[in-house]
DNA sequence: GAGGAAAGTTTTGCATACAAAATTCAATAG
DNA sequence: CTATTGAATTTTGTATGCAAAACTTTCCTC
């Protein structure tokens, strides 16, 4: 019998769906902006058709804004709505503190305290952008060691919402310092097993976050802008 | 300038989604079954174009799984999909409780009271439909006395996923009793807006459900089946 | 009768065509 | 110059047609 050779080329409404997530969340398309099908779909190589439907899907996820008889806009996010994300996301960041305390295995708290160490070595170096990519990788391995699919599932989708904003949140040297002690204090707490303690840990942590993001919303900066900057 | 008489009716892929979600939640399309689009499409009156679209939407909020080139079926619950389900689901409950006994409004509660009161009456009566029905709505208020509708729609999302399941889990009437005196202490502890006791009991409160709901499960009873019941 | 290939049928996935709604733009009245 | 009306254009929404994949049935071999 012949061997099957497996193109695991996607179908193009998820082709479509993966490219136009990441074009959104990567902030290649701006919050607030109009997607025009023909453009996209002239963009993405694909008619029309498969892109309408990867839009409804990331219209599902809270990504793109469905505006009926008017087309779709890559989602911008009030302030309000932020602060609201940031509470929610709070609350699922501790729930996985608490269950990744209870169920982490010891190759991934490795994991976990290497990343932590890189962390540190890209916070010393002031280096954000390393700094960021590894404090995401960190978050998402505590919520993977939460082992709990659904947990992730809905971590992800609502992450993501936020990564779309494109902010960059410590430039502030006092809260970046504290976010890099608040991180020393997860790696502890998984050590110990503290489920409790990383939970609350987590919550505030969050917290914080939160208050530094919206502290750049307020005053406008922080925000990375697209080539070209806001016109007038 | 002539009033504008607007005809609320909808594009047809939000008309098609939301019929296509009530079938599903409802049960009148059975977990794990087909979704035949030339069939569904004459059943809903609209082209396969809007409701492929309608799918996709629904595949994003988890309530049908996509099977590349094999169309899409109703989203099945394993056993193990239900406890994460409801794990996260115990998680968003509590934080619900725990800002609602912040935020609540003296009108609110005194609906969430008069609710219970009826739900009482249906346990009394062991109306078992009405009992769910009232249940549901005071789950439903305190979310939405929670003031965050980041958490109410991140809670639909998944509790339409789990209502999809059309399970029916207090038979039990231990249990049921249990829930109902829980129930009680809701509201109490909302009286006295004890944010960190509400968060506790209804993480509980879930806790106590989902065992319920794996319980039936694993003994196949309690299930409502469509019509006909299950075939050979 | 079981197994398996091949033809036939159904179903999905995608592109395209067309209708309807929205937007743009120009002309004109005030 | 502003506002408004209406035609022209663009864009969205939906239906349909066709190709490719999957599924079913038939028929043949052993």
């Amino acid at each position: 019998m012949a061997q099957v050779i497996a193109i695991p080329r996607q179908v193009l409404h998820q082709e479509a769906a993966t490219r136009l997530r990441q074009l959104i969340v990567e902030g290649d398309i701006v919050a607030g902006s109009k997607l025009n099908e023909r453009a996209l779909a002239e963009r993405l190589q694909v008619s029309r058709t498969p892109l309408r439907e990867a839009i409804k899907m990331l219209a599902a996820e809270g990504l793109v804004e469905l505006l009926p008889n008017r087309g779709a806009v890559a989602a911008l996010l009030s302030e309000q709505a932020v602060a609201d994300t940031f509470e929610v996301m709070a609350g699922l960041e501790g729930q996985s503190g608490e269950l990744a305390a209870q169920r982490i295995s010891e190759p991934e708290l490795a994991e976990i305290k290497a990343l932590h160490y890189e962390m540190q070595a890209a916070y010393t170096r002031r280096d954000l952008s390393t700094y960021y990519r590894l404090n995401a990788l960190i978050h998402g391995l505590i919520n993977q060691a939460a082992r709990n699919p659904v947990l992730t599932h809905t971590y992800r989708t609502l992450n993501a919402r936020l990564q779309a904003l494109r902010f960059r949140s410590n430039f502030d040297d006092r809260k970046w310092q504290r976010a890099v002690q608040e991180h020393q204090a997860m790696v502890d707490l998984l050590i110990r097993r503290d489920a409790a303690g990383l939970r609350q840990l987590m919550v505030a942590h969050l917290q914080h976050k939160r208050d530094a993001v919206l502290e750049l919303m307020r005053s406008g900066a922080g925000l990375v802008l697209p080539e070209g900057g806001l016109q007038a």
